[in-house]
DNA sequence: AAAATTACCGACCAAGTGGTCGGTTCAAAA
DNA sequence: TTTTGAACCGACCACTTGGTCGGTAATTTT
């Protein structure tokens, strides 16, 4: 077990550097020496501990990514009672980490999705699976809204949940540079008109 | 104007195939000899027509580019009265052309400001003004639909423009594989909502 | 203390990359 | 017919890429 941790450590530098570069320059343009350099470390060492270039992209979605979008997008709507306010807080807090240029993960794995579409089937399909996740929970979610009285019966919980996602992806794609504070006030303020637009009328 | 014809032939063969390879593989994963494979053409040729594969890119976006957003995403909505009717339908057919594998030019556009954002500012701001274009398009429609009576005076047609853009890049970020047609479906079903909460209620 | 295993080093390789340059082809001008 | 120049060819160059491999220092196991 100790002797893991020093196994454990390294790796996880790698990942979280390797994360940081492949999503600043992407998969294809940032060489594996980019991170050796900025870590300090050799080529040897980064073989010894992963097979391939690939490989290592994959174990760094399965040990950063997911948990990731896990704890960021899918954990803070998924018990709530009052869907459009739990997502509302939950895309409010994941865009003011955006602001601040840390990662955000819900953008990362658009990101890769669009960059390894056509060009690498198997990674593909892992980050294909996060979102169907993601897709899934806001379904759910919205579908139980609806029994709660939250959410208007008419609504269509698939589309609903397809539309929350992808706008808040294509408004993650627009932040870039200066107006990005101006653009997420604008985003939280139309989702919030669209969603308000799906809720259940209440009879007082 | 006779010679000037082969020339233009050549420079737009390789514009076009170049376009195509760049979208389908990304700009920095496709070799310049990627493209001249296909047309079974040169370096020589390729080098006497552009300065660099910079240089070539630019000619993409300003001969091709440009023109198609144009078209397929301004122009029809520009003269509209209704501008959510005209939104509708050109969304509508944009997406059916993005279903039958073409290049979609209003996504081209994410997807390249997507790649060179923080890699390459002069590609990056010519990008930029497109979309700013685009933009302002689309506010002005919307201003000259509240005097019309087509859209509600309450709506902040900046924050509505920013939205509608940022949500048709985000569909198509995630029309990928065989779910294409389902998603579009989806999202012209909620946009109609959203845009349904926007409009001026007329007083019959 | 000796042996074995883990973690890491860095020179090396083949396959590309963007870009150069001296040369060739061929139609139009002289 | 000769000359000229635009359009194109392809060998070549310096450099980077993912990946290999023989070696070594340090730590555990015996």
């Amino acid at each position: 077990m100790d002797k893991n941790l020093k196994r454990m450590t390294t790796m996880h530098r790698m990942q979280t550097k390797g994360l940081e570069l492949f999503y600043k320059k992407g998969f294809y343009n940032t060489s594996i020496d980019d991170i050796l350099k900025e870590l300090s470390l050799s080529k040897g060492a980064f073989y010894y501990h992963f097979q391939s270039k690939e490989d290592f992209f994959i174990s760094i979605i399965q040990n950063l990514v997911v948990r990731k979008v896990y704890g960021m997008l899918i954990e803070p709507i998924e018990g709530e009672t009052d869907p459009f306010t739990a997502i509302e807080k939950c895309f409010e807090n994941a865009l003011a980490i955006a602001e601040h240029n840390e990662l955000d993960y819900g953008f990362v794995l658009g990101n890769f999705m669009n960059e390894f579409n056509g060009r690498n089937e198997e990674i593909s399909k892992y980050l294909r699976d996060i979102y169907k996740v993601w897709e899934v929970n806001l379904v759910t979610t919205l579908q139980k809204g609806k029994t709660d009285g939250y959410v208007a019966r008419h609504v269509d919980s698939e589309g609903v949940a397809a539309f929350l996602i992808s706008s808040y992806m294509g408004i993650r794609m627009l932040m870039v540079e200066g107006n990005s504070r101006n653009l997420s006030y604008h985003f939280l303020q139309q989702i919030r008109q669209y969603m308000k637009s799906l809720a259940q009328t209440r009879l007082v």
